[in-house]
DNA sequence: TTTATTTACTTGTTGCGACGACTTTCGACC
DNA sequence: GGTCGAAAGTCGTCGCAACAAGTAAATAAA
């Protein structure tokens, strides 16, 4: 049984191990994705971080989100939910107001421009996103993005 | 064939295509691996950016190379090389020197300071990279890694 | 009732990412 | 040689990401 040797022998001389060379492949490949699919929120200079926290409260109907709903929804993890809503509402985007049960908490709610700035974005995002991927089958982005949900399991 | 038709229904009604399942995924896998990676970073306060440009600097030999050089080098594609390196040569990573032939460039090269501390990270942060990805099996790394280089091929 | 702890959010600071304007230098063409 | 355009970096500005400290309100404990 060599196994365990060889693989630090192939470290020392800078070999990449299987699981360095997926995780470059990824790094690279979701920022390549993510640049196509930001084109799309080019024209109305619109970032993919407020694009995306746009579409949780939309999501998330009339009631609006306190500051902590919104950050645990955000694909990124620990975004600064303050300052980027504040940059929304200073838009006219979002609103924001203290809730009346608990004063600690602020509930955000979408505004009417910014739905209809969203629904203007729907229609190009998923354009961008599809086009993206468009040259992988179904069967391809059904095992890839099995394999995605694995490697992210147990995390 | 209600294909097309049946697509711009789903899409309507709010149904992800594939693409953007496999999209969101990928967000989401690469952003919770980096993270698992960077834990390995975290004790001498370097980022993976910082990380990242000091090993292509050792991997570019005793030569050094031009800012240019290594901005096509680096995973993220447009990043600000010339302050990431002021930040280096603060902490006295890197130097840089004006080259002789053509003023316009600036030569960087890794210093001793620099090569040590890489020397110090190569375990830790290999370490940290193959554990996050510990959980798949060599087939599944090797399906991911041609997937993922796949999806990459046609931008 | 007063104190302590937790929770929700804000603010400060630093570093990264993107864009654009600017300076210096090089090479080519007149 | 002088001029023009391209190339290599620098710098300003803004927005996002991470971390830490601080404030205010709610809840639990004494």
């Amino acid at each position: 049984m060599t196994g365990r040797l060889q693989r630090e022998i192939q470290q020392k001389k800078g070999f990449p191990s299987a699981q360095e060379e997926t995780f470059l492949n990824l790094q690279r490949t979701a920022d390549a994705v993510m640049s196509v699919a930001e084109e799309a929120l080019k024209p109305v200079r619109i970032s993919h971080t407020q694009y995306n926290l746009l579409r949780i409260l939309r999501g998330s109907g009339k009631g609006g989100l306190a500051c902590r709903e919104v950050g645990e929804r955000m694909l990124t993890h620990d975004p600064d939910v303050t300052r980027l809503l504040d940059r929304l509402e200073c838009r006219g985007l979002v609103t924001r107001s203290r809730d009346r049960k608990d004063r600690r908490v602020i509930i955000t709610k979408i505004t009417r421009e910014g739905l209809q700035l969203l629904e203007s974005l729907d229609l190009p995002v998923s354009a961008a996103v599809r086009k993206s991927l468009a040259h992988l089958s179904k069967k391809q982005l059904r095992d890839l993005t099995e394999l995605l949900e694995a490697a992210r399991s147990s995390q």
